[in-house]
DNA sequence: TATTGTTATACTCTATAACTATA
DNA sequence: TATAGTTATAGAGTATAACAATA
């Protein structure tokens, strides 16, 4: 073409919209992740139920959902995919028949120390053009847009959303 | 829950990552444009297309395919759509039977222009949050990461797709 | 033989609705 | 009646593969 874009898939009108450079990135970062994640045998979202497991064991389905916003359903085949691949475990709930408490196991623990490992590396390759002094604006930056504003409501509005492959 | 993380449906511990934030921002900025131009009965991939075709008209559906990262029997479906809006059309290539020259319409042309408004619009609402100077740094440094290493290849995986034509 | 556009198909991810078993 | 979990299903959205026409 005569007129290369300077960034490849983005018309050059809209290069200069903030939104559409943050649309793009945000794809492209969360396939990496993906990708990187996906070699250690879990999915984005996998990853996040294992965070949220690592700060709080003994979740409930639901409690899970709502802090990660993910459908209660969708949330079933995440944990049997967990449970599947020997990550988590249900436990009956004595107080309420009807929950099942997510636990780790102890190979679901070492996986989720392996994939903060693997998202650590990603971050850190992801970001390398960005200097320290950038790379803590950007992320200034970022939070502020992620806690004040339109765009504070993260996953919310439609109740899905999330990263994944 | 007694600890609600910081940010909607990000465990606290990923906050942390960059990476994670542009992810949840890219998908949340992705959903308010989406939203935003189905109110004037557009997809972001029409938009795409009707601001690569507004740059340069007649160009083959390979050629916007290149040019927006599209997948050529991705492209048919949304030349299909948008020539069912009366908002493009293909037209025969005299020198090559087997291209298509998609062209605006004169409705095309001005949905373009209403989808720009929108554009500005949204753009101005997500990132009321920062101010001028915040928005111009931001804007450099989304740049760079576009620009510069492993995010630079933004809408594909296969690395060796750079322009021909 | 390679390229452009097309069709048909499959796949991924996720949500919706209806159901069960508890509460 | 309401809630937690499950199942079955459907819908976006996009890619893959085979094919026809043309180069």
């Amino acid at each position: 073409m005569g007129d290369r874009p300077l960034i490849a898939g983005v018309p050059p009108d809209l290069a200069d919209h903030l939104g559409f450079l943050l649309s793009k990135l945000g794809t492209a970062t969360r396939r990496h992740f993906a990708e990187a994640l996906s070699v250690i045998g879990i999915t984005a979202r996998q990853f996040a139920v294992l965070m949220a497991l690592g700060a709080r064991e003994g979740l409930s389905q639901h409690a899970l959902g709502e802090r990660l916003r993910i459908d209660p359903s969708s949330m079933v085949t995440v944990i049997d995919d967990c449970e599947a691949a020997g990550l988590a475990e249900r436990r009956p709930d004595p107080k309420d028949r009807r929950r099942r408490a997510v636990h780790l196991t102890d190979a679901g623990r070492s996986r989720l120390a392996e994939a903060q490992q693997v998202a650590r590396r990603v971050n850190a390759e992801l970001f390398a053009p960005l200097d320290e002094t950038q790379r803590a604006h950007l992320h200034q930056l970022l939070t502020t847009l992620a806690t004040t504003g339109p765009l504070s409501s993260l996953g919310s509005d439609p109740p899905g959303h999330e990263e994944s492959k």
